[in-house]
Formats: C-alpha cells, structure tokens, sequence
DNA sequence: GTCTATACGTCGATAGAC
DNA sequence: GTCTATCGACGTATAGAC
C-alpha cells in the first residue's frame, strides 16, 4: 500500500499520467497549506495550480476525491516527519497526531468538513475515507491497548475496542471545541483521560 | 430566554410574522423529520413547506440561519418531551440528548453539517451557534460535576471544566464513529467513561 | 409587511474539440 | 490529455405586486 491509492480516472495506469496527478496534486497541496480552507472550489484550486477545473475532474473525478487526496496526503507526509514515539499511550498517540495536523492551515476544517460530508448519503468519497480511517485507527489503537494492558500499564479490566472508541471520540470531538474557543485544553483533557485509563489516582 | 431566539428579520416583531414564520418552521422540521438530511436547499424546502425559496429568506435571512433554527427548535422540542433525570451523571446527560436527537433522522447529520460549517470562515450563524451551544453545554456540566464531586460521587482530583470538555466532545466523537458504523457502541463507551470518572475499579 | 418573480454570479459536472 | 463551452442547480439580492 503505497502513496498512488487512487487510481479511478484519468492517467492513473501510465507514468505519465501518474507523474502529472503527483504533480498536480503537490501544488494543490502547497495551495491549501499556504491559504487554509478558504474557497476551496474546484475552480479556485484550478486557477492556483495552473489548470482549469476541467483538468482536476479529469485527474481526481471529483472535488470531495481531490479533498480526500491533498488529506490523506498531507497527514501521511506530516506523518513521515513525525512518527508517534513506540509505546505511547493510547491519548498521547492521538495527541500528537492532532497537534501535527495543527500546524498546516486549514487542514483540520478540511478534516471536519470530510467527515461531515460523509455522514451525509451521496457521498461515496469522503464516505470511504471517513469509514476506513475510523476502523484503521480504532483497529491499530484496541491492539496497542491489549499490548499496553499486558504489561500492566493500563486497566486490564477494560475492553479494548470501547477504549480505542472513546479516545479516538474524545480527540477528534476536543479538536473541534478548541477551534471555536482556544481556551478548551486538548492535551491537558487527553492527559487526564490517560491517567485515568491507566488507572492512576491523580 | 424563550423560543423565538431570532428576530433578525422579517415579521420578527409583530404577531402576524412570528405566527407566520413559526408555522413555516413547523412545516420545515416535519420536512427533515420526514426527509432526512437529503437535498436541503432553500428550493428543495421551500417546495415542500409550500412557498417560494425567497420567503424562507425572508423569514430566516439565509439558509444557514434556517437551518440552525430547524435544529434548535427540534433539540428544543424533543428536551421538554424527555428531560434528562436530575442527578444523572456526566455521560449519562450527553447520552439521553444523543438518544433523543438519534430518533428523528437527519436531525444528527444537520448538528455534524452545522458544526462543520462552523469551523470554517465567513459562516457566522454556525459559528456563533456552535461556540455558544458548546459554552453553554460546558458551562451547565462544570456545575454539575462540582456538585456530583462534592457530594462524592465523583473523583474529586479532576478539573471540572476538563472533564465537562471531555465528556462532550467524546459523546460527539462517538456519535460520529456510530454513525459511519453502527458497532460502535456510544452508550457502552460512556458508561465506561462514567465509571472511571466516579473512580470505581470496574 | 408578505411574498413572488426574476436576475446575478458561482458552483460541480460533463461533452466534445483539438 | 487538456482545453473551451455549456449545463442545471445553488444561495443571494432586489423590485414591485398585493
């Protein structure tokens, strides 16, 4: 499973065609991080990347396929910097994942408005984006929880998919109050939820 | 502070328009209720309620402000049906309100459509009624955290306002997990949340 | 004051020229 | 493979009928 995922439309098969969509694709992403989530038309990204909307259907299909695309690879990019320190419990791992994505403008919006979109019924793209991320995190997390349980550095008296659930719930849902009033504390929240999964009296 | 919230515009002062616009509203929350979250424009409403897309305007200025009036009538309408138990614990309030707000569809999905829309620039009715919701959510919860801790119910070495922040923004997260795939247990998940905030060993 | 009719600019998507 | 041209639908704004 490598960075070329999507191969639905237009030159996905041939080098060529492969080698444009990159290209095309990192200046789209250069475009976001540089100007947030503002007027993210097709047409606008268009005129900044230096084609019209035309060519972006024709290499992406559609404009949730190409918001899905500057996500996934934005956060697999800032991922590669970055990676989440081995053995860290389960509310840090979401932590840093969050704080990551903070630091690109507009990248968490774009986040919420995938998710958003994919609650609602035809939207196949962010749909299968948002299904497939929440089941790889909860699957990755519930089998570091067991690992961490194992060695005794978690409550072993809870079940492992239900916490995954709820950190990964409390993460994103605590991302969102503190966008609309920075005085709510992601990480202090997350902290304390660790400490109480660990089982810790303070 | 009672129902009619928005006097913005049109016939918001005199009988006759609050008449008028309540009945529309009456006429929109059946549509969703009915409709789901599918095709919420301006024309697609306006057809059903049975006036033009420019009354609605009228009456509600945008379709942002229509939508948020739709959702806090209809959470407003389905609280007085089921107040939520006096002395019910943190999770336990978050989950009735998202059991309540579940049975009417597209009712979850306008709240997430809502939020999102909030998150982003230039939509002032969505964010301001995001920011206060969750202010007013966070501050009504603190309260009753303080006095569930006093009373000794509840771990007393915690920061109401954290666990308040924590306790929502995990009941939302998990209504979104839930909603893309229905083994996510929410209730399960804050039961478990409620038993470690009250600091018992299972 | 209510509401319709209408028009404006923008949107995502698509067909077909080259 | 990428463009131009065009489509229908959208939210919004306004003029004026009643």
């Amino acid at each position: 499973m490598d960075a070329s995922a999507d191969t639905a439309r237009g030159g996905g098969r041939y080098p060529k065609g492969i080698a444009r969509r990159q290209e095309i694709l990192d200046k789209a992403i250069e475009v976001f991080a540089r100007r947030g989530s503002k007027k993210t038309s097709l047409r606008a990204i268009a005129q900044e990347v230096g084609v019209t909307h035309a060519a972006l259907t024709h290499y992406f299909g559609s404009l949730e396929e190409l918001l899905v695309a500057v996500y996934r690879e934005s956060e697999r990019r800032s991922g590669e910097e970055k990676p989440v320190p081995a053995g860290a419990s389960p509310a840090m791992v979401m932590r840093v994942s969050a704080e990551r994505n903070r630091d690109i403008p507009g990248l968490v919006q774009l986040y919420s408005t995938l998710v958003a979109a994919a609650l609602e019924e035809d939207h196949p793209a962010a749909q299968q984006f948002a299904t497939e991320r929440f089941a790889r995190l909860r699957g990755e997390m519930s089998e570091q929880i067991r690992e961490l349980q194992s060695s005794g550095r978690l409550r072993g008296d809870l079940d492992p998919a239900l916490v995954a659930a709820l950190v990964i719930a409390a993460s994103d849902g605590l991302q969102t109050q503190w966008l609309l009033d920075a005085d709510v504390d992601h990480g202090a929240a997350l902290e304390m939820l660790d400490r109480m999964l660990a089982g810790e009296p303070a």
